[in-house]
DNA sequence: CATATAAAGGATAAAAAAGTCTTTTAATCT
DNA sequence: AGATTAAAAGACTTTTTTATCCTTTATATG
């Protein structure tokens, strides 16, 4: 469903989320080690990232990563096509070019509707939305 | 989702569910064509169902893959099972090890339902049930 | 029985994804 | 200004996935 490198970013994303702050930025190696990604590539991650206004960074002494206000209210999708390019999770089961409600393929109507609330839901959840579960006690980050 | 490899395995299971039977064998190539599927990696994956008896050829002249009445009872999990590896399907959204329903991951709630219904659609559906949703005109597969 | 045919099998090649290493640039702090 | 720190950037390596090629085995048929 998801690359590796999709997975890694939307993690990096929440560990920022909940854990950094404009005053108290986290650094690669810090998200690096709880999380277990590899260091060098979640930083190559994170510069796509933050090329995209999608994490916000500060090089030197006391730089680092964290998330401005802006960042926050960015939407997972945003994160996802970034990385894995919007065709991932749009194309058909099979890959059938012109599969479609009008014309399925044999497995649409098992996946159809799944993966258009999956989708719908991408679309319009936030970074924010996320954090509001975790500090709720309804979701977890592994430490 | 689902691997190239693995659609298609779907994929030429399928076209030789609508159009081979034990007198009327296809040949690797005959799908490859219109599937569009080249024609030596097909005959790998084609090998590997063949070996898993999901679905039956004969060597030799007139020879070929057709689906004998057992294959055709056979589950679509059992043909991603056996190419992806069980994992791919059942992981967390996140590869978050320990993510479960008592302890979700800031995702889990976005999928979890979804991927469960799909995960039941693919052990509870057969060949057989596809190719009659296609005899039906409720469903296409690429000519 | 010889021959042609088509799958099975094994070895190899190409492409994509994942991961590493080294150098450069920008910021901070004496 | 100079030293230090941490991200940015670019080149490179490894692994996995996808794909091809060639040889062997089984089978039908003349």
């Amino acid at each position: 469903m998801l690359s590796n490198s999709s997975k890694y970013a939307v993690t990096a994303v929440l560990y920022l989320a909940v854990n950094a702050s404009p005053e108290n930025k986290i650094q690669a190696k810090d998200i690096s080690e709880p999380t277990a990604i590899p260091k060098a590539y979640l930083s190559k991650i994170l510069q796509e990232l933050s090329r995209h206004h999608i994490v916000s960074s500060v090089k030197g002494p006391n730089g680092g990563f964290y998330l401005s206000e802006e960042n926050r209210n960015v939407n997972l999708i945003k994160i996802i096509d970034l990385i894995d390019g919007e065709d991932r999770l749009k194309s058909c089961v099979l890959s059938i070019k012109d599969c479609n409600a009008d014309h399925p393929c044999p497995l649409h109507s098992m996946v159809g509707q799944t993966k258009a609330r999956f989708f719908v839901k991408m679309k319009t959840t936030t970074i924010n939305d996320l954090v509001f579960d975790i500090k709720e006690g309804k979701s977890f980050l592994p430490l």
